[in-house]
DNA sequence: CGAGTTTGTGCATACGTATGCATATTCTGG
DNA sequence: CCAGAATATGCATACGTATGCACAAACTCG
């Protein structure tokens, strides 16, 4: 079957193309009975407008590029979801690439450029300076989000990290935990460090210290054996402190199934994100929940120009995270329940 | 900064564009001396091949559409990791759309037309045939992947939901169960049908009867709710299949938390996926796995049109699942307690 | 009623690349 | 050394759309 054209609509009205392709643009001083000829027109022919032609023309696909470099951690899906809506929502299709954890993410960068992406957000990875520049020359804004670099080379998009955590060493603190370790990520990353860095300093306020630290990678697995380490030294934590969900729950059934250990009467163990599993009954866990909407509405804002005024300078943004209180760790003073099914 | 074009980088070596342009298209004729010295100016210059510029001339961007209609459930990360990886490693890319569970997936494939993409994948969700005839009127290849249609309009690719339902069915009858249930997903799509209907002719084999059947629409929270009123009803099963993990772990708590009963002592459960969570120790679910990768493949091949023999005629590709044994089921023969002597 | 303004439409061109055709150059073998 | 083949490259054009410019028609108002 041949391919219909803006040509051929404009040939069956007899009008010119010029005036279909303006039906077609809203702000196009066209009257309305003659654009809903056309609409009406393009529609029984299978009119569809050539978006590879239009973005030729303008330079813009109107195309946002995602890269995701951990697909597999739980938080994810949902971000995914919640941005493929938003971009839908104001006209923006979405070219995703999953890359593995450990990948090079400057490596599939390129790729977007060549489809004139109007913007690209990156999760969960940073890109080479050398790379920013690139897109800064082809001025493609870029936004990290849920990792931040402190160059001011791109803008990033977190949650309160710090804050957040020294939030949970406080409330820990408080219910008069006094063995503290720490479940982190990967060592160089900036959502571990904000981290473990917040947790840490709450401790230190209150004249403690931590007692060891391990590392789980953000995988189940890995905070599985990470917990089991800690809790099968001499000195054994009574609260530990995962940097991610996944990996709290992956601790939670090492010492419950494990190490037979009662959560959390010998352990309290908190984790970060307020993945969908966390409610579940089975592990039950307090949680620092990322706002996630919000956090995708504001890295759409930075690359539609609405934050920072015109001045593509990089900017920060950080949304604050809101303590999710289950019963995965012992809290005295605010034993409130928020137990499933709510 | 202005762009960079292949004229630009042809300028700069004294050739024409038509020489550059060749020099990256691997099978044109242009001695490898040449190509080497464009493709190092070009990358000093910082340029690549204008995909948009490139998709119009050809009609084909090589953009492959997917569509999930049912991204939060944990079976799709997977999924969607594999083919990014899949389709990058064929240089293809993504461009993803995440629809509500129970949106209408035609609306969102005009978008898709629109991009000129080379085929597209749709994941739990159909197309009207309507939409199917305008992708055959496009040449577009269309692949459901995890659902099927019957009336040959659509290509699909599947796990072998029959006999692996039919499968766990008879381990399930040769253990000694007697009352058995099934949490649905939803009454009318191919996986919920195939799957009950697989393991319900089985039972008829054995010249057993379901119990009752339960919907949980593939949710969590619904196979939650579906276990607590098959539990909670006068005559209790013993035997409960899930037609998805996700729902299989909401049983599986809501026996546990909820209802207090032993899993499997008391009812043994079993699912469909083998998502990851799955083989968390807290759940150690018996399910049914499906061959990702094998069906990730064989989608591909349908839309690269390896599958078929050029004939554009719909197939429907089934790959074998393989039953994973873990805890949440007794799948020995049960041993009656002997009664003492009298 | 006419000068000026508004409104509607067409013409022509540009976006950046791929490719058929023509031409120039090198190579082959007799 | 030459005829013909093979190789390398340039010219020109097409892909489908958006838009500046020009122009025609309709309208406004004094």
């Amino acid at each position: 079957m041949k391919r219909v054209t803006s040509k051929d609509v404009a040939r069956v009205l007899g009008v010119s193309q010029s005036t279909v392709s303006r039906a077609f643009s809203a702000d196009a001083r066209i009257p309305e009975e003659t654009r809903r000829k056309i609409l009406e027109s393009a529609r029984t022919l299978g009119y569809t407008p050539n978006e590879l032609a239009r973005g030729l023309l303008k330079r813009k696909s109107n195309i946002v590029g995602v890269v995701m470099a951990d697909m597999l951690n739980p938080f994810y899906p949902n971000v995914l979801d919640i941005m493929s809506r938003h971009l839908h929502g104001s006209g923006k299709r979405m070219l995703l690439f999953s890359v593995p954890n450990d990948t090079d993410v400057d490596e599939v960068l390129p790729f977007l450029l060549q489809y004139k992406v109007e913007g690209v957000i990156i999760t969960s990875a940073t890109l080479s300076s050398k790379m920013a520049d690139v897109f800064r020359n082809h001025d493609t804004k870029v936004v990290l989000f849920n990792r931040a670099v402190y160059d001011h080379s791109v803008s990033s998009v977190c949650c309160e990290n710090v804050d957040s955590s020294a939030n949970v060493a406080r409330l820990l603190v408080r219910a008069g935990h006094k063995q503290f370790a720490i479940i982190g990520g990967k060592p160089d990353t900036s959502t571990h460090i904000e981290r473990s860095g917040g947790f840490q300093r709450e401790l230190r306020r209150s004249g403690l210290t931590l007692l060891a630290e391990e590392f789980g990678g953000n995988t189940f697995e890995g905070g599985f054996r990470a917990a089991k380490a800690l809790l099968g030294a001499k000195e054994r934590p009574d609260a530990i402190f995962c940097i991610s969900d996944v990996m709290a729950m992956g601790a939670l059934d090492a010492a419950r199934c494990e190490l037979g250990l009662n959560v959390p009467g010998d352990v309290s163990i908190v984790g970060f994100d307020d993945i969908p599993s966390a409610a579940w009954p089975s592990y039950d866990l307090t949680t620092v929940r990322q706002p996630v909407e919000a956090m995708v509405s504001q890295a759409l804002s930075i690359l539609a120009e609405d934050v920072g005024y015109g001045s593509s300078a990089p900017v920060a943004v950080r949304v604050p995270g809101e303590i999710v209180i289950r019963r995965s760790a012992k809290l005295e003073p605010i034993r409130r329940k928020a137990h499933f099914p709510a």
